[in-house]
DNA sequence: GCCAACGTTGGC
DNA sequence: GCCAACGTTGGC
């Protein structure tokens, strides 16, 4: 099993609003390196539910539940999106200062690509984070 | 094919 | 609101 970290803006989809629709699809990405790892995103994979700008946290976790296809809101391009399913909250959110704070995660996209919105975890870090954030999974 | 200008993202 | 990082665009 390989671990991602998928990031959205709150205003524009929050993990609440994951929560409330339990599956759906996770669209809009419109850059080539995230849309690299959304295709190597495979069933049953989990993802860390990172919200950017407000927050700045791990708030929950999700797992794929349908591999890449072709993304319904791109007009045009090669675009792709996955369908994602909320696993649960993280007990305790893991923000990004926290995770900075940590040495062992100084190696971590979240850190040195910032901007990146799909991005890979390694499992050391998925450990990591999991217990940094009260997660019994 | 290079590189400057510009737009977007996201942390602060 | 500012700015750094990065991607994209367009002139040459």
């Amino acid at each position: 099993m390989a671990y991602w970290l998928i990031k959205s803006e709150p205003d524009a989809y929050s993990w609440d609003q994951q929560v409330a629709d339990g599956t759906g699809p996770w669209t809009g990405v419109r850059n080539h390196s995230a849309k690299l790892n959304l295709q190597a995103m495979k069933l049953g994979d989990r993802a860390f539910f990172y919200h950017s700008n407000e927050g700045k946290e791990i708030v929950g976790i999700a797992e794929v539940v349908k591999e890449a296809y072709p993304d319904p809101t791109a007009k045009e391009g090669p675009w792709v999106c996955v369908d994602v399913k909320a696993v649960g909250p993280m007990p305790k959110p893991v923000s990004l200062a926290a995770i900075k704070a940590e040495p062992r995660l100084a190696e971590m996209a979240l850190v040195k690509l910032s901007r990146l919105s799909v991005q890979p975890v390694t499992a050391a870090e998925w450990a990591l984070v999991c217990k940094m954030g009260g997660w019994k999974g």
